[in-house]
DNA sequence: GTAGTTTATTGACTTAACTATTTATCGCAG
DNA sequence: CTGCGATAAATAGTTAAGTCAATAAACTAC
């Protein structure tokens, strides 16, 4: 099956098996370690979702991480607030523009993004190690041609789109 | 449980890879083809994913529903309100039993979630064909160990698994 | 037939997202 | 230097989704 060209059916069917995985993935995997470890830290997830980017991306811009998330800028505002009201990030300035924020972790921030990492590597670690090694290995390999082929399929749909998108 | 040695550092350091490129998938995958389809057709992702559900388990209770996304009833109570509002679904009566909402899809709440459905499996369609087609069954290989291991996690283990196929 | 449990709804509140608008700053032309 | 357009962020107002607490209704059991 594989070795031998396939027709369109034959993607078809192998999109939709996909599609349905990636599905109930995120009814467990993504609510699970992803949602339910942030809000044992008193996090929502988009809270720890730009924490975890600023980390990543020190003196970021307000309109970066909106950009990364897909969100619109007034999203990040307030997500901001509410992290800068928990003393978890700052507002720091940037000497050449002064309407640019750069983004900053303070210390309690890094702890707790530090921390909420680690719950979330426990938890992944727990579901691996119910899969056999082989099956790890392909899951590794898979992901990272479906990462590839979603970035690249992204990119190029939203080269021609960029500076026209009313938004959504 | 594992009874072949693998090296206990490269369990983690897998883990710690397997859940950043699940994380880039949010934002690709997830975002652009889960979410973004959705709202093409006037619907949030929480509404259309109760609408997939109701249709994959036509006349089920609002426990149910709640108790498969993991949320509280009152958020079922609030979606169930709206979708019934557009005209998408309604509120049958269980013959047993009084208390109980079946919910089922009216006509135009069955078109809507088949075209739904036919947007992100023509966007899964698109992202599957730039990979190669042995990385792609590297892939579902990988996400079908991987589904069943965060089931049987989530289950706390000792549960059987509900069906093979995800409802979708 | 009354007490207790389950099923769903309601209300008040928080968070997050959107659009549209406003404010402040930068870069530049005159 | 002043005014003008563009850009970065903030603000206001709305909608949706989620929580908890309280309530209503119907089934179950004694």
């Amino acid at each position: 099956m594989a070795t031998r060209p396939r027709g369109p059916a034959g993607s078809t069917a192998e999109a939709e098996r996909v599609l349905g995985l990636l599905t109930s993935l995120g009814s467990t995997i993504f609510r699970q370690l992803l949602w339910q470890k942030a809000s044992e830290l008193d996090l929502t997830f988009a809270q720890s979702e730009v924490l975890s980017y600023v980390r990543g991306h020190p003196g970021c811009h307000m309109g970066e991480a909106a950009k990364a998330f897909g969100v619109t800028l007034p999203a990040i505002t307030h997500i901001a607030d509410r992290l800068e009201q928990k003393g978890l990030l700052v507002r720091g300035d940037d000497p050449g523009d002064r309407r640019i924020c750069a983004l900053e972790l303070t210390g309690a921030g890094q702890a707790l993004v530090e921390e909420l990492q680690a719950l979330r590597l426990r938890g992944m670690t727990g579901v691996l190690a119910r899969m056999a090694g082989g099956d790890r290995r392909l899951l590794r390999l898979g992901l990272e041609a479906l990462v590839d082929a979603a970035v690249s399929a992204s990119d190029g749909g939203a080269k021609r789109l960029r500076g026209r998108r009313p938004g959504r």
